[in-house]
DNA sequence: TGTTCATTTGAATAGACATTCAGGCTTATA
DNA sequence: TATAAGCCTGAATGTCTATTCAAATGAACA
């Protein structure tokens, strides 16, 4: 995830294929929806968002800072990855604004950056728990 | 998103780079917390929901769907997608259970497949707008 | 000051993903 | 039955992403 749409061709809008011969559409309905769907904008945020919860690895991470406050080196050691690839992580985390994090001496502690996070999380895996 | 963790090589349990001294990390705590964070298989399983939301397009169908039940050929029209791209993305959110369908002649309509997905969506854009 | 620990960073690589294109299937209509 | 509309599918392609590796930074300690 991360980055949206950077340079990807933005879904040719007028060149598509619409085979769907645009008499039968119904058209009306098509502009009122379209007049009140989500923004791009607003669209894109949003699966960044969302994207930063669409790995394992990220979801084990905030899953342990959901119980404690930890440091890089521990979170790697939770989660069973490099400190590296933890950092990268955490540092994609940070710049969506789902962890903070403070230094103390030579460890750097993170923890989740507000409740929201904590409330979506257990709200989705109850989801799937009932599906 | 879809495919989670098929062959990657799944982190290295053992051979990464513990530059952390094994003797200085939390070991208690650690271990503690091991215990508590949630399943690689609910990670996962997770992972690929969020997945799922973590696209523009998908997001968009996905709104407009949250408003009125549409057939492909709109769905592509209010998008701005080919009806290839939309049917694609259609079925992954399909294969999740976030959306239904039922066929009418020869349109297919779609729908949202239950409130949950509504209610997620809302609270994630609820949440990026106090941000 | 020099060394070591904890973490970060950038580049490179491999894997996953979304769209397009071409073709196929199903249903309705002539 | 033949044709067309609407939708689906598979392969190919370009793009994005996650990890690894090597190296750099910052903080503590000798």
């Amino acid at each position: 995830m991360s980055k949206v749409n950077k340079s990807k061709k933005q879904a040719s809008s007028e060149s598509g294929t619409p085979t769907c011969d645009s008499s039968l559409v119904h058209l009306e309905q098509v502009r009122q929806v379209q007049s009140e769907i989500v923004t791009t904008e607003k669209a894109q945020q949003m699966a960044q968002f969302f994207g930063a919860m669409a790995d394992p690895h990220r979801l084990k991470l905030l899953s342990a800072l959901f119980k404690v406050e930890l440091c890089v080196c521990d979170l790697a050691a939770v989660v069973k990855m490099s400190e590296s690839a933890v950092s990268h992580q955490l540092r994609l985390l940070r710049n969506l604004r789902l962890v903070k994090h403070r230094r103390e001496g030579r460890n750097v502690y993170y923890s989740l950056a507000d409740a929201h996070i904590g409330n979506l999380y257990r709200e989705v895996a109850e989801h799937l728990d009932e599906v």
